[in-house]
Formats: structure tokens, sequence, C-alpha cells
DNA sequence: CGGGGGCTTGAGGCCACTCAACGATAGTGG
DNA sequence: CCACTATCGTTGAGTGGCCTCAAGCCCCCG
């Protein structure tokens, strides 16, 4: 099986080279691959984290809470990325699989232990979480600063960017999910979208509305203020 | 402007120890000391990092603008805080000085050849990171999720467990500051204050209205909803 | 004492939210 | 195969929280 893995470099055959860990160096770490059913928890907030996991197939959602039910997304997961890697040793979010997943789980604690002796694969941690900080970075400009259009067509681009296969994208998540991940209200997200496709910049394909074509990438990237 | 260059064994024997390194085990680790007036830049974005920062005394802010002119703050940076810690070598965050800030500088070059040994140093690197990406996961909550108040009033704790010196904060940053910081209209912030203020949560001290006194802390973490 | 920067307060407007109804789609069991 | 249902998505009406614009106040500092 193959999978994209997050920058797009290579596609590679086992996955772990994402993390410096190659079957010739470290021959003693394991992986094992479960599915998760539409919904299901894959972790929650506080609890603490055992695995690190790999998205072969499918998507997840990583969220906080606040008591009155408000959700906050901080990230979605989809094929080739990784996620659940806390050093603090508990999950700083609840995940779970948006639709049906299949992941990769690996050790925490094999993990920790390579990284103590090959300081190539202690750099890969550093950058990983490094380059969720800047994600997270990004997104609070986005969840403080922009207008509802801006908050969509950003999500349209980074997910173009993200899950593209053919030039028609299959979002995974709901219009709930993209709600919580925008900071908006879920009917925001709709009339938006639909603005959107009534302006052309966006067709919808018979069937699934999550399914989504960008016409004119263009007009999009020009919502979404640079600087 | 006033520059020191000293060794770090000279000028304060543990002010490296945030980052693991004691000058026992690292006797060539090296920093100077600066002092930024008031709104002085001290990096901006998408310049390449030479320096990795400490405050002295003082504080700093790192924002991200829209080409407008809209900027969210994504975080404060007060005595004992390191921050310009960037391993991809480019800052994501333009920094400046709120007041008249010292702070001491050392050398991200030298710090990473000695993370490159020491794996001690490497965790720390990570630890921090990872610190800073709990600080902005939480903040996506508050920008996403928060009413006006419950930022506010998360605001004011969060800057009460940071600077508290005695029982009254006297808080270095603006209320524009505030306001970019928590996504809102610095009117709002104000509003927000007042309101506190006149329930008897808070008190200005005579004068400045940047030093607040904090009367009923449990009222204000009422306010900001856990979970 | 005058000027300027920062803070406060008010009036009014707008963007996004809430509430609500309806439509579309997929899944289920008879 | 087709009701039946649950879930997801869209659209409309109306509201409200926060924003914008504007004026005035206070303090610091030259």
């Amino acid at each position: 099986m193959f999978v994209r893995n997050t920058t797009g470099r290579s596609l590679c055959p086992n996955s772990l080279t994402d993390l410096g860990i190659t079957s010739e160096s470290n021959p003693g770490v394991s992986s094992s691959v479960l599915i998760y059913k539409k919904g299901k928890a894959i972790f929650s907030e506080k609890e603490s984290a055992e695995y690190v996991y790999q998205v072969i197939r499918g998507a997840a959602r990583s969220y906080k809470l606040l008591s009155d039910g408000r959700r906050q997304i901080g990230a979605f997961h989809l094929a080739g990325d990784i996620f659940g890697l806390e050093n603090s040793g508990t999950h700083r979010f609840t995940t779970q699989a948006v639709v049906e997943t299949t992941l990769r789980l690996i050790r925490r604690q094999t993990l920790e232990m390579v990284a103590e002796t090959d300081p190539a694969v202690s750099r890969n941690l550093l950058r990983m979480t490094t380059s969720n900080l800047e994600h997270a970075e990004n997104h609070m400009l986005l969840l403080g600063r922009k207008s509802s259009s801006e908050r969509v067509a950003a999500f349209l681009l980074e997910m173009d960017k993200r899950l593209t296969a053919t030039n028609s994208m299959a979002l995974p998540m709901y219009r709930r999910d993209i709600a919580d991940y925008l900071g908006l209200a879920l009917e925001t997200v709709c009339r938006v979208l639909s603005r959107l496709h009534g302006a052309g910049v966006l067709d919808f394909t018979a069937g699934s509305h999550r399914e989504i074509v960008l016409l004119d990438r263009e007009r999009l990237a020009n919502l979404d203020p640079p600087d």
C-alpha cells in the first residue's frame, strides 16, 4: 500500500520513514493497523498517550470542547498525516474518526527510546511538532482576524492542497466539522459555499455535496488575504 | 543601542539552564544582552533566525499581519520567557518590544550544535516547542469559540499567573495589544474591563489603567468556561 | 500648559448567529 | 423494491453581539 506523506515529498512503502526510522537502522520498531468506524473516538483529552498514529485511509478530527458543548477543531488528519505525538505524555485533544478510517499505530514508548539514541529521529520529532505549531499559528490568525468568506476560502485552499487526487476533492468532513474548524456556525459555512457556487468559483458534483470542484482557484486565493 | 557581549558564565550562571545548558557542560556557549526601546522590532516574519531570545525585563509581542493591517498577536513574552526558537530557520512572526525591554541573545547555530551532541538540550528544545504548541491550541479554542467576556477573563487569569509579583499586576501591553491578542476590537476590551470593574471583579490602581488588581479571581474563573 | 498618545464611553450598523422549516440523500427493514 | 427514518445540507427571517465611527477624558511629558 502506498501513502502520501504530509510534505508530498516521496511515496514510501515503509511509512515510518517519516519519523526517520528505517527498518535497517531500527529493526525492532513495529506497528499495527486498526480500522475505526465513523465517529469512533481514537483517544480523548487528558488521556495518557500510548500510541502515535498515522492515517492510512480516511480522516480524523482533533478538538477541544467547552462545558456547554462548544467545540473547536484544531486540525484534520488526512491520509499520510501523523498525529497523537504528545511529548507531555498526555493528549491535549480528543480525536475521532470522521469517516471510516484506517490507522497505523506505533507505540510512543518505542519511539521515544529510538529518539533517545538516534538524533535524526529526535530531529524529526521536533520538525513535526514545529510543523503542527506553524499550522496552529496560522490558524490563530484565521480565527482571530478573518471574515467568514476568508475563512472558507482558506479552508478550501488548504484542503485542495492536502487531499487533491484529481481536480475534484472529496471532503471527508461534515459542514459542522468545517464550521467548528473555522470558528463559524454551520449555516454560515453553507451560505458562503452557496455564494461561491453561485459566483462560479466552485461546483458540487452531482449527488454528494461533499464532493467539490474548484473552478477558479485564483479568485479563491484573492478572497484569502496575504501577508 | 546599548550592547554588552559576554559569556553566559560571567553574566548569569544559570540563565541558560532553561535550555538545559550549564556552564560546566557547555562552557563555550555565549550570549549577549540588548535593550530594545518601546515598539522596536526584534525580528520580522520571514527573516532568517539568527538568535534565540530570553526576556530579562519588559515584554514583547509576536504577531502576524494581513495586508490590510489586521493584526493577530500569537503570544506575549514576559520576563523569563524564551522566544524566537524557529527550527525552520525562518521566523514565522514579527516580534516587537512592547515597552523598553532587555533581552538576552543566544546564537541559534550554537544552540543547534549543542543540541546535536547533548540529548538533554535536544529534549528541552522539543519540550519548549511543545509548550508553545499547547498555548496555541488553547488560544485557538479561545479565538474560535469564546465570547468577549470569556476571552478577557481568560486573558486576565493568564496574565495573573504569568506576571504576578504582588497582588496587583502591571500589564505591560496596551488595550490594542490585548484586543489583537484576543481577536476583539479594542473598544470591546475596554467595555468588558469596565463592566468587570463595575461588577467589583477588578480594580484599577489610581492613575495608570494598566495596573490592575484582581478582587475576585473566582468570579473571573467562572467567566472562563472549563472543559 | 499645550499636545499627543492612550483609554473610555456612546450611538448606530452590520456581520454572523440563532431558530426554524424544508430538501436531499443514504441507510434500513418490511 | 419501496416506504420509513435518520442524518446531513440548504435557505429564510429575525436578532444580537461585537464592530465602526466619533467624541471626550485623562495622564504623561515635553
